[in-house]
DNA sequence: TTGTATGCGTTATCAG
DNA sequence: CTGATAACGCATACAA
């Protein structure tokens, strides 16, 4: 009962291991009735084989893992709904792995392959810090997912799938000043980053400039500190900032949903009225962004697409293809009451 | 290159695997010199052991498996966090596994335990639907994460880390009595449910029967379907059914967060205000119930110290008790703003 | 303290 | 079509 093999079955079957291996993968070479009688056996005995030794033997593990950065982002729960039942649906094995924030995902990943053997990896949010270095000791194949590239580096080493940051943040901003708001605050991660923050606030100025408008220092809120900067908590804490600083503004652009939601909550806390006194945007287009009172005008991600073109792009890649592509998809603006348009 | 195993260090090193084996696994005889000569040639070359090898040799694999159901549910955010560090920092490994609302985690867990002989499961979110058969023919530990134990199955089969959903469900029923509500609506999963759904309509109405109040057959509403019961957009749609009914309600009570989300969104889409025309109560103790508008009265669960009970628990059983345990936690009352006192 | 040899469960090769 | 057997990479019993 505790250890139950291929020889259990071969012996109880009166055939060899070759054989019931053979009726196990699949093999055209065997007697059907023989396969018949072997599968049954297995169904009896509810007998599973040890994937172990499977892989060591074939030195190959028909696995994808997904490296999630960020679990708690709602964005990601549709994609690795989307990713798991695509992999499984080629038959492949599927493992999801959680990264810390201040936790080097290529480390990670690199790990993964050499013990595992994996046949491809799925990174999945996180921002670009990676080194072009380090993604090339990557010797499986791999798709940045909702992360997006980073022109320091050779884009020729990495497939990514990702928005235009920059374009869709500036359709975002495009759209506030369009509702005549000239004072826009807009939150973001860190200083120094050269990711998602760095390229969304990159449209919002450029369009700023476009209109010309001045961006005004003060209203240029940055994130510290570790952990999810994306969230509700940050998003709360920076409009706190925001407010403290005493600068008028009329608009707040928030650079995630989560932190639209966080950053409204401070606002009506202060006893501001989000979108009488102040407008705010998000950007993702998660599903709360719907159900948020009010409901948030944000910048949607096409996440069912994305999720099917990471799938297909690593398994192009998979099946030899080398040339690494970088799908931009196009994001629209979803009209929520938590903007309005003002007096120009 | 392409394969760099044990005998390429020991040959490069000079020694023979076995020295190398003792190196890597902290072997006390060893000749400190050739272990630190190894280990540095290991660096050197990023050399790491094939993990299939290696749990093929052992029989034994010192993983932990998370089958979680329900991945949008933020409650289970925390718990990963918690557990996957409280497993890596025992030196075990840790998969996170997906299941599917309309899987058999059981049969999930069943492949897990025999394809790579991991130790122990946790079985996180869903409803239980397991019959005492099919739980005793888990081969290893496993303990039951915020799933409510059923009354009908010998509690000597599993282990079970949970709230009493009857007693917080009466727990809040009791508090939106004592503003007065006495026409309440509550928002279920299905007629059908055993576990969550079920207990938490008995605390419902045990605690209104308790105050000689009627339960209003049209007040409650039942949830069909498959899928996520416990999201938003059920919540929506299920409130929307009871404001077709066309009855009178004061409160609505909604057996999760989210769904009390949904339900306020609906309610508004009404013309209906929250908390002056309707109060409407949660479950869960979410984050957005805090930053929601208005904020949302709830039930917090104490998820962090149930994360930290169920690995507890878990390697408890691991290390050899036979003694299942049902650690029941007690939640508390978040009040918020989406809840008001009306006249009696 | 070290090296050699064996076997973990599976698949692939090759001879029947 | 089938069965014996050799690997896969590693850990370990045993010999040195």
């Amino acid at each position: 009962m505790e250890k139950y093999t291929i020889k259990d079955i071969a012996k109880e079957c009166g055939v060899g291991v070759s054989t019931v291996s053979r009726a196990i993968n699949n093999h055209p070479d065997i007697n059907p009735h023989t396969k018949k009688l072997i599968l049954e056996k297995i169904e009896e005995k509810n007998y599973r084989p040890n994937s172990s030794a499977r892989t060591l033997k074939k030195m190959e593990n028909n696995t994808i893992a997904v490296l999630i950065k960020g679990i708690s982002n709602p964005l990601f729960h549709y994609m690795i709904d989307i990713i798991q039942s695509e992999v499984l649906s080629k038959d492949y094995a599927f493992i999801l792995k959680k990264v810390g924030f201040d936790e080097d995902e290529t480390i990670v990943a690199d790990e993964i392959i050499r013990e595992q053997k994996i046949k491809g990896i799925v990174f999945l949010g996180g921002i670009f810090t990676h080194t072009e270095e380090r993604l090339k000791t990557l010797t499986v194949p791999f798709v940045l997912s909702t992360i997006s590239p980073s022109k320091a580096i050779d884009g020729r080493v990495y497939s990514a799938i990702s928005i235009d940051d920059v374009r869709e943040s500036a359709r975002m901003t495009e759209y506030l000043i369009k509702l005549n708001h000239k004072k826009i605050a807009i939150l973001l991660a860190k200083k120094e980053d050269v990711s998602v923050g760095y390229l969304r606030y990159q449209g919002f100025e450029e369009t700023m400039k476009k209109h010309g408008l001045k961006v005004d220092e003060d209203l240029i809120i940055y994130s510290e500190g570790d952990g999810d900067l994306f969230s509700m908590e940050n998003g709360y804490n920076l409009t706190k900032q925001l407010l403290s600083r005493g600068k008028e503004f009329t608009a707040i652009f928030a650079i995630s949903d989560r932190m639209a939601i966080g950053s409204i909550k401070a606002l009506i806390e202060a006893g501001k009225k989000v979108p009488e006194d102040v407008s705010v945007a998000g950007f993702d287009g998660l599903d709360i962004s719907y159900y948020y009172n009010p409901s948030i005008t944000t910048i949607r991600q096409p996440v069912e697409e994305m999720a099917k073109e990471t799938i297909k792009q690593l398994f192009m890649l998979i099946k030899g293809s080398d040339t690494n592509k970088h799908m931009i998809f196009e994001g629209s603006i979803v009209e929520g009451n938590s903007t309005r348009k003002i007096r120009g």
